[in-house]
DNA sequence: GTGTTTAGTTATCAACTGATAATTTGACTC
DNA sequence: GAGTCAAATTATCAGTTGATAACTAAACAC
């Protein structure tokens, strides 16, 4: 009796590579919809196939799992985004709207956003590593870029500078989260939201390095 | 062959509400810890009671997880942060501080963050539920607040000034998520978050008004 | 067209899961 | 201290789960 794929079709084989990209693309829509602890057979009749076939391709349910990390983690990441917040020819603002609109694009998927959930409440280092990389190549380029808009030292931003920039940063991550997420209304304003952040951002760390230079 | 409490004590009988009760609190931390698809056999050995007396207090699983959902979400509101947020002997900017740090106390705990984050993902209407409460009780009043003190009409707050209140709160919200749910460092900077996130909405609700007034 | 390789299947295991029924036992009443 | 009620246990069911072994058949080489 045939498990998966319906009556009529016959069989197809498809290359090692193929059916291994295949597997993670549609393991990524399928432990974003119904979360890590869902059934390897689930996910096998979802792709019209048998459920020991996975096995000829990953070593456990858990090497998929994190070949599904790799795939959104890493490999949706942009490494232009370097540049493009270091670009000054741009003003500041201007880049971080457009920074931010890029971001948004890419993270406030459905998917990014239920796989980085389910990730974090599992307990692994990825979430640890990946907030690590948006420190290391957002938040304090940001805080560097905005010293040498206004003629300040590069070198030493403090821990303050990096958590104001962390405030703004999750409050746009988390009007992601809620219209994704929470399905709370369409991501109409996203645009209002990205410039208002920006722009108090911006107008914050002014008051604060006036703060620090008259105390 | 004893299944769950350790060789030597005595079998211990409580009354029905204390039991009902224990099993709640006790669901919380461990449903939190390990997630809702985690089984009732580990909670039961948890308990030191075997898995089937759980039937007794709730007629299923899932009616286990609302009276968690219950403890957490309703029971740990408190009905004082209206009058907090209103109480106009106070300057907006201490009621805001203060409100927060209570407001921090209470959910950012462990159990609350990641019981909110598995629910979330579950995608019942208990999340968005609760943001709704967040919008009516919170940010709202913070809003109208806001233009009472500065001799403006309270009746008709916009859209984007909610969304504005928005930004802030999820900026202090997802401090918290960085340090319950990511570990990231001990939360000892709370209050620069907190006063530096009022002051930063603060000034952005006066330039919004400022820029809505003269166009 | 025969032979080799390997993508894919069928069959199956042992452990686990939510839930129910039948039984035991502690505590309280009179 | 016999009788009653309910707290708690034991035993068990039917379905699910990750994983492995043995078998089948498509594609390619020559």
């Amino acid at each position: 009796m045939r498990d998966a794929a319906g009556a009529s079709e016959p069989r197809k084989r498809l290359s090692s590579a193929e059916r291994r990209e295949e597997f993670v693309q549609k393991g990524i829509e399928f432990f974003a919809e119904h979360g890590f602890d869902s059934s390897t057979r689930e996910l096998a009749k979802r792709l019209g196939v048998t459920q020991p076939l996975l096995y000829r391709y990953f070593e456990s349910k858990d090497d998929l799992i994190s070949e599904v990390y790799e795939a959104v983690y890493v490999r949706r990441w942009r490494a232009e985004w370097d540049e493009m917040l270091a670009d000054r020819n741009v003003t500041l603002r201007d880049r971080l709207v457009g920074f931010y609109h890029d971001y948004a694009g890419v993270i406030f998927q459905r998917d990014w956003m239920r796989i980085f959930l389910s990730a974090g409440l599992k307990g692994g280092a990825i979430n640890r590593r990946y907030l690590d990389r948006v420190r290391r190549h957002i938040l304090e380029p940001i805080a560097r870029e905005y010293r040498h808009e206004n003629g300040m030292a590069v070198e030493t931003i403090t821990d303050e500078e990096t958590e104001l920039v962390w405030s703004v940063h999750g409050g746009i991550y988390y009007y992601g989260v809620r219209s994704v997420i929470y399905e709370q209304r369409p991501i109409k304003d996203l645009d209002f939201v990205i410039e208002t952040s920006v722009d108090s951002l911006l107008a914050t760390l002014g008051r604060f390095h006036a703060g620090t230079r008259h105390p």
